[in-house]
DNA sequence: GAAGCTTTTATACATACGTATAATAATAAA
DNA sequence: TTTATTATTATACGTATGTATAAAAGCTTC
């Protein structure tokens, strides 16, 4: 006669894959309520786990908020990695912007989330300078080599920080309000400004 | 002997003026602490008075936070009405922006707190829509103006977007990091952009 | 100076919050 | 099969939260 196996009350998954559905859940959490639904209760529920697990993973809710955002900024910079390294067109480079700003609307409600956050938690200002250095370094890059094969003479660093705000820019009015821009829209705006920019003299 | 009158144990003063001073107090604890520094507590000690006054006043907490966004989309919008109505050089237009902007680096804690709540309160969100319409069009006129006078021909509205967008990246990046960006290289680059692609054709 | 009105305070209340603790149970090792 | 390890749960605890309530007190009007 087989022993009767009961089921088992919880499933024990290794530390980092507990970590990373914790993080996931965070973020669902920061995409619905903001900053403000990001609490413990909130994150568990949606992680299906009990209330001591963010503590056992990550000693306090705040390095979980900050290795939710890092978790984000490097799937943006894997993206990114993955994207041709030298755009050769404006719309290339216009695409290589895009195809990590726009990944999908709930994303851009949990970089406002943070963001606003940022100013005011020392711990998330850290991880945020450690990840936009690479990412400005990375879009400054592909400028160059853009502005290099087509003979053009400019600062890389410039078009660079004016390309990263107007995609903020457009980003976050497309964030506030879906009904004021589309995504097409906000493209070819950053496509015209672009070429304008680097069309013009100095 | 004339009646020996006790101090006042509190000062009664106008409701206007005290929703005022509540909306100052709630500023004042946005700027430091973000959308989680808002609290009844932080606000009426800010404020110097009960936590009472907030119900008295406003209702609820949340429409005190709306109270306090109209207040701010009201200074700017009164700064914008005393500047000059047509700008006529580029530097005179972003002057225009700037002048509202970057008033203060406490103000722009404010408007990212305040951000980060838009996409998940209603009452923010209806707020923001009454408010942001009149801003863009306030923009989108004065750069009408501006090409007429130049005899330069654009769609206004789309070299609004652009403008308002770079201008709202800029200040984010101002926000998050002081150290990568200061207000005259923010000024310059806006206006760079602007030349370029107010010059540009099409 | 007295009455009435409404601002203001003080307090109470139920709930939500983050974290600490101890018990439990799943897995690996022996 | 037994033991050891630690992931996981359940719960407790003190504090913070937003709002409701009632008493107190300032101001206006007569």
């Amino acid at each position: 006669m087989t022993k009767k196996s009961a089921a088992p009350k919880f499933e024990r998954i290794p530390p980092g894959e507990r970590r990373a559905l914790l993080v996931e859940a965070s973020i669902a959490c920061l995409a619905k309520g903001g900053i403000q639904g990001f609490t413990v209760d909130n994150i568990c529920a949606e992680a299906g786990t009990s209330r001591g697990l963010i503590t056992h993973h990550f000693g306090s809710k705040n390095a979980l908020l900050a290795a939710a955002y890092a978790a984000i900024y490097g799937k943006l910079l894997e993206n990114l990695d993955r994207a041709e390294q030298a755009p050769e067109s404006i719309d290339g480079l216009v695409g290589m912007m895009f195809a990590d700003s726009f990944l999908s609307r709930d994303y851009l409600n949990v970089w406002l989330a943070l963001w606003g956050e940022i100013a005011v938690n020392p711990a998330l200002q850290l991880e945020h300078r450690k990840n936009y250095a690479l990412y400005r370094e990375r879009i400054a890059r592909a400028i160059s080599a853009f502005a290099r094969g087509k003979g053009v003479t400019i600062d890389s660093y410039d078009v660079a920080t004016i390309l990263i705000s107007l995609v903020d820019g457009l980003w976050l009015e497309q964030c506030i309000d879906q009904s004021l821009l589309s995504l097409d829209r906000a493209k070819d705006l950053c496509r015209r400004t672009l070429a304008a920019v680097l069309a013009a003299p100095g």
